[in-house]
DNA sequence: GTTGAGCGTT
């Protein structure tokens, strides 16, 4: 999705794109265009936006024809305020297809392992509804931090981070560790590939999943037809489990 | 309606 029309990236072998970070989620390419356009030949802007939602995930990409004015729109864009919100611009980093970049100039290309790899969308618990691949943001040093600016802009910032992450971090740590080494050794006994769903107890267990006593209670047809009209109680689960989910063996086996 | 570290699309 590109400002001009055209579907996918343009191209990229001549093009330098530039990072625009910290732009409010209202900003649209459109927007952003003639910002960039005053300092050089902007090819294209790009801006990812969510699959489900298509809301702007807060961040543009910006092509230049030439690198010196990508640069240069990076020294005079870069902290620019725009829609109420200070702009970060800096050469993207890695390339639509995981390559490393530097300075829009594709270097090689990049393992995946490390790469883009990283959680993408843990903007807010709200939208955790859709809970998609993002799971949890880590904490990644920023290796920003080279300008003058970026001091007084992190500051409070910085320091909420690292408080946060600091003593969180260090009882987790312990705790996720001494638990992990038992529960690996525990899997390892088994020599099972799947030391998932292992209880403690090799009998009797809870069986969370069919939980239904209201129907053991009133095994009436009577009362099993007034359930029927009010199926907004029952849960999908719960009437899956049993209606068609015969392991009788839970119970006996293991 | 909400949010804020980061690196991208038909």
């Amino acid at each position: 999705m590109s400002h001009f029309g055209r579907t996918g990236p343009p191209d990229i072998k001549d093009t330098f794109s530039l990072l625009v970070l910290n732009v409010t989620f209202r900003t649209t390419a459109d927007d952003l265009f003639p910002l960039f356009d005053k300092y050089g030949k902007v090819v294209d802007v790009f801006i990812p936006r969510d699959r489900r939602t298509g809301d702007s995930r807060g961040f543009a990409f910006v092509r230049y024809k030439y690198q010196d004015e990508a640069q240069k729109a990076v020294e005079k864009l870069d902290g620019r305020v725009v829609d109420g919100r200070e702009i970060m611009v800096r050469f993207a980093k890695y390339g639509p297809n995981a390559e490393r970049i530097d300075k829009g100039r594709i270097l090689e290309p990049v393992h995946r392992t490390g790469g883009r790899s990283r959680s993408r969308s843990p903007r807010s618990r709200h939208r955790d509804h859709y809970r998609d691949k993002d799971s949890k943001r880590r904490s990644r040093s920023r290796s920003g931090g080279r300008y003058d600016r970026d001091r007084y802009r992190g500051r409070d910032k910085d320091y909420r981070q690292r408080s946060r992450s600091r003593s969180p971090d260090y009882h987790k740590a312990r705790g996720r560790g001494k638990y992990d080494e038992e529960r690996r050794s525990l899997s390892r006994s088994h020599g099972s590939a799947s030391p998932v769903r292992r209880s403690p107890s090799p009998r009797r267990s809870p069986s969370p999943r069919r939980t239904t006593p209201s129907r053991d209670a009133s095994p009436d047809g009577r009362n099993r037809k007034e359930r029927s009209p009010t199926p907004k109680s029952v849960s999908p689960r719960g009437r899956r489990a049993v209606s068609r989910s015969p392991l009788p063996r839970s119970d006996a086996d293991d």
